[in-house]
DNA sequence: CTTGACTCTGTAGTCACTCAAGGGTTTCTA
DNA sequence: TAGAAACCCTTGAGTGACTACAGAGTCAAG
């Protein structure tokens, strides 16, 4: 198959293969004669499980580290547990910190219920006040803005 | 005072500074005779708010409206209202999405509490199976990796 | 007068894509 | 059989919000 059915297939969009692919996460296929990139059910596969691990918010480098225990099936598996608890640990973790963050925000948000002057607007006045809790702390959890996965929304946002 | 007292007193770093300064978000400040940034406490308000809109997981662009509301106290605030119930939008949706992702990985881990063969890993099997309860939706909201505010880890990560 | 801390500019790198330009190939339709 | 449409190719640049680095200049203390 090419790339756009290989695309449809795992739900992806044709650039992001490229992209795995150059990025080793994909292996070089075989070319047609009219230099097409011709895939397997193989293919289908590795990159399905790719983006069901990307839909569970994994970092390429961690997919990277379970393709690998994938394919030396002899080696111990513990390594895997390990990397899926410390990506849960991470997932906790920054929904703590959105909670927190949910609250402060609806806190702002109560400050001003009706329309005002930004001249008396609580909102402005509680950002120009400290709120911070206290510092966050360091995490690979990322912020609160675009969803990788949202591929149904090209170029509409921003 | 000079740039790094600046980035102590709002607990940014020198970089972070420079480029807010070249993204618009801060105004060109004035020069000592041997070139050097000198800001007042003005520019320690403004970076100090701006810090705190980054800490709520704002954009750059969403505090720019913040900061023109503030600077133009007679214009009605009920933009500043509709930004703030979009962004708590935001964070309210990332945060479903989270707890659907933390009892997806939780699932997955259960497969695998012991160390085994990674050809019986009940983790990689699931994630070579379809998990995935429906596609993600759009949204401003980010991933799991890497928390934007995280300044105290420099250089630890990647 | 030298050391070291600080600052400057400019550029490139991060992550995981996404988009666009400018071309080639294949397939469908008239 | 011609030509249009759909698909594919490579290369390079853009996204957001920084972060890092090179190579140079400035300043205060010893």
């Amino acid at each position: 198959m090419k790339i756009g059915e290989l695309a449809r297939l795992a739900g992806t969009n044709v650039e992001t293969i490229r992209y795995y692919e150059r990025d080793g996460l994909l292996p070089v296929p075989a070319r047609s004669e009219g230099n097409y990139r011709i895939y397997r059910e193989t293919h289908v596969q590795r990159l399905s499980f790719i983006r069901r691990c990307r839909s569970l918010d994994m970092t390429l480098d961690e997919i990277r580290v379970l393709l690998h225990f994938k394919e030396s099936p002899q080696e111990n598996c513990a390594d895997v547990n390990r990397l899926l608890d410390r990506h849960i640990g991470h997932v906790t973790q920054r929904m703590q910190e959105l909670q927190e963050l949910e609250r402060q925000l609806k806190d702002l948000r109560e400050r001003c219920g009706e329309a005002r002057d930004a001249a008396h607007c609580g909102i402005l006045d509680g950002l120009s006040q400290a709120i911070m809790p206290g510092e966050k702390s360091a995490s690979h959890v990322q912020g609160t803005h675009q969803h990788i996965l949202a591929q149904d929304d090209r170029g509409k946002h921003g």
